[in-house]
DNA sequence: AGCACGCCGACT
DNA sequence: GTCGGCGTGCTC
């Protein structure tokens, strides 16, 4: 791009970018009034009208004669410059096509609507005439979410009845019409007035970020502060700088889960509540928070990864809390990495980037190594809390019968809290009751039908699921694979296993489970871990889900009670992930005046990667991992791209995988290897055979062009799905 | 993505 | 004869 926006007068052609997935523009004629480059118009294809963006002057690669007119220009305001500029460049990194990821910059509800009056819907003060369980559905709806509007046919949706009931009780009252008439501004915040008293180290955090903000341009800091730190507090200071000087803020962050609690810190330090943008929120409250981001209007939006995609036309901080949480990295639909895209949507915009945690990645601890980002680190904990102390409990020296997880040394040390009146934490990363089913008569496990991968009992649900696909069946009482009755044993430890055996072995304790799977709603979860936090459990056992930032005051123990889980496997990021699953989880511990422990139960403690944690030398771990890597020319020291295809037949599948492998040569002039075609980790997906292959090239390769022409080069069926994962996360 | 066109098998 | 299965191709 580069050029100034240009403006298109009536009947000259225009490139127009749609939503469709063919992927290049189509030509038009300009409407009457004329248009501008990345105006959002509506325009006619084949018998339908669709919506998208004007890319610049036609392609003129289609005769002028049978250009159709532009239908309409929308009330939106247009797509920035900037913006044209990240979606291209992303779509370029991430090998996606560029309508893909236009559609991601336009997936707003009412985005073609008229300007005018909408009707939206909320609870009113009749009562129904006669009650249904299809109006109870809507009901319940509404009064589980008393704040929000709705839609008529997103109500219908979330309650899962049809319009028609919605109506229905719009008739007697119980549900009232709304008009509303045009979106509402967001209430103004205060960046001006203080913050909270920084201690010596916050400080100087905090002004250096205020520096950085007052250079124009592009840049990014790694904020790193152990648990308990306040770096949020620090970054809200860049976030006040950055509203003291005019431009918009956006704080990412990795949970739906951890919003409230974030919106609730901003609502104290700048008086007023700011946007919010994820899955979570109301079709009518998405359409408002885009349009007053893309009028300038809403200057801090607080958000899951896709709100990178909202039109900021003024951006000037770009937030990534927990930068180092996996589930940044979209895994479905369009791949990217968030943290990633953050930073190149901070360099389309001359904007900053802080990318805040207790444990960074490799990637962004080596960007900081090499000078490419700036390091401001927080050591001391707020207060006079102190890290807690961590221990190994060696497994082999423990006695322990088949089928228990709670070593008489952890068992201990959760007595003595108990009788101190304090709470203790049993961590485990497993869902569900047991991860294995077992048939005791012929050695079979129970896998999903669809997929290749286990049932996992939930003794919760009565259900066994597979954490794949989420299909769900009944426990079977005779064997699936040969019909014998009774035989069927859960082996291994899920969450609710473990709180099970905890409640045997304490039976005064109250116990308290923490599992994504056992809250139905996410206000749910928000009232466990308040009723938690105020002493409402002595033992919490919980998830991966309580690693995450969720602050309890009374817990001084923390017990592992498989640290050596994810050293398994051979996933490249496997002693990382560890590391800093481990130290995320131990930090929960001690937070207020009381010293905390971490007991972790291990069978390897000799293992590098468990003596890095238990000695907390972080640097030393880093810098031993990152000497590992370069050595093996692996990110961040290497590229790597996951290339994976689908197809309802394995043949076809491996087929085509092999018609890849066997035009490796083509990658040989980058430098590049290629790894496979073998079955992905999980082989077969929604009944989806899969297949995998690996490139891994040096560091400076333009890997995207080199496996574009790869890629093209062979013939993919109609059938087959294939699709390229740039940095990929995850690996075999 | 939709949607039409079209070329084959099983019904009135 | 014709209804409808979904493979193939087109949309500026």
């Amino acid at each position: 791009m580069g050029a100034m926006d240009r403006h298109h007068s009536p009947g000259t052609p225009v490139a127009v970018l749609t939503t469709q997935p063919l992927d290049r523009t189509l030509d038009y004629l300009a409407p009457e009034g004329g248009v501008e480059d990345g105006a959002f118009v509506e325009v006619p294809l084949g018998p339908r009208l669709i919506l998208g963006v004007v890319w610049g002057p036609a392609e003129g690669d289609w005769p002028v004669e049978k250009l159709r007119r532009v239908s309409r220009v929308l009330d939106v305001t247009p797509m920035t410059e900037g913006m044209r500029d990240f979606v291209t460049r992303a779509a370029a990194y991430t090998l996606t096509p560029l309508t893909t990821m236009v559609r991601l910059a336009m997936r707003v509800p009412g985005l073609g609507d008229k300007p005018g009056k909408r009707v939206l819907y909320a609870l009113g003060d009749g009562a129904p005439d006669r009650m249904t369980p299809a109006r109870e559905q809507v009901l319940a709806v509404l009064e589980e979410r008393r704040d929000d509007l709705f839609g008529a046919s997103e109500l219908a949706e979330l309650a899962g009845v049809s319009t028609g009931v919605v109506k229905g009780l719009v008739a007697s009252g119980a549900v009232a019409e709304r008009r509303v008439e045009r979106d509402a501004d967001f209430p103004p915040l205060d960046a001006v007035r203080p913050g909270k008293k920084l201690a010596c180290d916050q400080a100087q955090a905090a002004s250096a970020l205020r520096a950085a903000l007052a250079q124009p341009g592009y840049g990014t800091t790694l904020l790193k502060g152990v648990t308990g730190s306040g770096k949020t507090e620090v970054y809200l200071e860049a976030v006040a700088e950055c509203l003291a000087r005019g431009r918009q803020a956006l704080v990412l962050l990795p949970e739906i889960a951890l919003t409230a609690e974030f919106l609730t810190r901003v609502e104290a330090r700048f008086g007023a509540r700011p946007a919010e943008w994820h899955s979570g929120v109301t079709q009518a409250e998405r359409r408002r928070c885009w349009r007053k981001v893309a009028e300038g209007q809403a200057r801090l939006v607080v958000g899951a990864r896709s709100s990178l995609f909202l039109p900021f036309p003024n951006l000037g901080l770009v937030v990534v809390d927990e930068e180092h949480d996996t589930s940044y990295k979209q895994e479905d639909g369009v791949l990217y990495s968030a943290r990633d895209m953050a930073v190149l949507r901070a360099s389309c915009e001359g904007a900053q980037v802080v990318l805040a945690s207790a444990t960074p990645s490799l990637e962004s601890w080596a960007n900081a190594e090499s000078g490419k980002y700036r390091r401001l680190d927080l050591t001391t904990r707020f207060g006079d809390a102190v890290l807690p102390r961590l221990r190994a409990i060696d497994m082999r020296n423990e006695d322990l019968p088949g089928g228990r997880w709670v070593s008489p040394t952890l068992r201990g040390a959760i007595t003595q809290r108990i009788e101190a009146g304090e709470q203790s934490l049993i961590f485990l990363n497993r869902r569900g009751y047991a991860p294995v089913t077992l048939c005791r008569a012929c050695g079979q496990q129970v896998a999903c039908h669809q997929c290749d991968a286990r049932m996992v009992e939930h003794r919760f649900l009565k259900r066994l699921m597979c954490h794949q696909c989420g299909e769900t069946a009944p426990l079977p009482q005779a064997c699936p694979s040969c019909g014998v009755e009774g035989k069927m044993a859960p082996v291994g430890p899920g969450v609710e296993r473990m709180a099970e055996e905890v409640t045997e072995l304490f039976p005064e304790a109250r116990v308290a489970v923490l599992s994504s799977d056992l809250f139905g709603s996410a206000r749910a979860l928000k009232a466990k871990v308040e009723d938690i936090a105020n002493g409402g459990a002595d033992i919490v056992v919980g998830t991966q889900l309580v690693a995450k930032g969720h602050n309890f005051p009374l817990l001084t123990l923390v017990g592992v009670i498989d640290a050596d889980l994810g050293l398994q496997g051979s996933d490249l990021r496997a002693a990382e992930r560890t590391f800093q699953l481990m130290r995320q989880v131990s930090g929960r511990a001690g937070r207020a005046d009381r010293p905390g422990e971490a007991l972790l139960q291990t069978f390897q403690p000799e293992h590098p990667v468990m003596r890095a944690i238990l000695s907390g030398d972080e640097e030393a771990f880093w810098a031993e991992e990152a000497a590992q890597r370069r050595a093996a020319g692996v990110p961040p020291y290497g590229r790597m791209a996951g290339i994976v295809i689908s197809d309802p037949s394995s043949q076809v599948a491996f087929d085509l995988g092999n018609a890849l492998a066997r035009r490796a040569a083509m990658l040989d002039q980058i430098g590049a290897e290629v790894f496979g075609p073998a079955p992905a980790p999980i082989a077969r997906i929604r009944g989806r055979h899969r297949v995998r292959l690996l490139v891994k090239a040096p560091r400076q390769a333009p890997l995207q062009s080199a496996i574009s022409a790869w890629v093209a080069a062979v013939d993919v069926p109609r059938s087959a799905r294939l699709s390229v994962d740039i940095d990929p996360q995850s690996f075999l």
